[in-house]
DNA sequence: TTGTGTTTTATTGCCTCC
DNA sequence: GGAGGCAATAAAACACAA
């Protein structure tokens, strides 16, 4: 058992939760809350204290009875609720005042003062140490909702990113097929002029420096199919590596190999950023299946709004 | 009525802070 | 070391379909 908490019966049945009704006697008087609260509180049930007003009148559908009243002023405790209250003890929950009551607490502040725990007990009728079980597990429904919550943010951003990556390599295949067919254009243009006039040049031709066309052209010596592979071939001493986790080897997404590119490192830098993260975000390695929910949400980059209660600090 | 899934109340153990 | 918080979990209470 744990130093500030008396369990019922010796308590040592390990693991939480194991009341038996037989076995109800002084659960949950956790011993500062039950030497704070005799006789501090009109409303103080003792050990039944925690009892939620429903249920009773031998009911099984739950029973809403005001939890103001106080036991002062209930002058006629007739017997069947003295008979109630020598029941077994069973578990029991809040009526829905207590829970609104409660709901209210909670929104106005989630952790709870020792001295609006005492009040709030008083209010209520219950002891204080109902409350903080109750502003416990309340935190952790909060907690869970908004893990969920997290969770459908992150998904439905991860899908928009993904649909723009699709457009994106969509857009990619286009352009490079685009590429393709004016360079057969340019090839056979300059085969057919070769042909007339040999001293012909690319520059005549195609009215840019001969190393634009160079660079992203091959030459009039190769073929396409080897064009196409030097472009394609990740395997190439050219592959990028700190682009190896966004496009795998043999990624047709990739099209230009940095030596070929007349852009500056940084140039290209943002080019690839732009190209395969346009709202600037570094793809995460994709998985189908999606990972476990986000244990902390303040990782996630979410606004302060989204946690209302801002105790959000796992 | 009963079986089953979900929600709520409560306990326990561990951790952190003062 | 005591107090309070949290995660994990138990078990009662509840909801609901068959």
């Amino acid at each position: 058992m744990a130093d500030r908490r008396m369990a019922y019966g010796g308590g040592a049945d390990g693991g939480g939760g194991g009341s038996s009704a037989s076995t109800f006697l002084l659960q949950n008087q956790r011993i500062p809350d039950s030497l704070f609260f005799s006789g501090s509180s009109p409303n103080f049930l003792g050990s039944r204290s925690m009892v939620s007003f429903e249920d009773f009148n031998n009911g099984c559908k739950r029973q809403e009875r005001p939890f103001f009243r106080s036991f002062d002023q209930e002058e006629n405790v007739d017997e069947e609720y003295d008979e109630y209250l020598h029941q077994p003890e069973k578990k029991r929950r809040l009526s829905a005042d207590q829970v609104q009551f409660l709901e209210k607490s909670f929104v106005e502040e989630n952790k709870l003062e020792p001295e609006r725990k005492v009040q709030l007990a008083k209010d209520l009728g219950l002891q204080p140490r109902q409350v903080a079980i109750w502003f416990q597990n309340r935190r952790a429904r909060w907690k869970t909702k908004q893990l969920e919550k997290d969770y459908g943010a992150l998904e439905s951003s991860y899908n928009s990113l993904k649909a723009d990556y699709d457009c994106l390599l969509k857009e990619t295949e286009k352009l490079k097929s685009e590429v393709l067919h004016l360079t057969d254009k340019v090839v056979l243009k300059q085969k057919h002029k070769g042909n007339t006039d040999p001293s012909d040049s690319n520059e005549q031709l195609l009215g840019q420096p001969q190393a634009s066309i160079d660079s992203g052209m091959p030459s009039n010596q190769e073929d396409h199919s080897s064009a196409k592979s030097d472009v394609l071939d990740s395997d190439s001493p050219h592959y990028v590596e700190g682009h190896s986790s966004l496009i795998e080897p043999g990624d047709s997404s990739y099209v230009l190999e940095p030596e070929q590119s007349d852009l500056s490192q940084d140039e290209e830098d943002n080019l690839s950023k732009n190209l395969l993260a346009p709202t600037g975000y570094v793809f995460p390695k994709v998985e189908h299946d999606y990972p476990n929910p986000p244990t902390n949400s303040c990782y996630f980059g979410f606004t302060v709004e989204e946690q209302p209660f801002g105790f959000w600090s796992y």
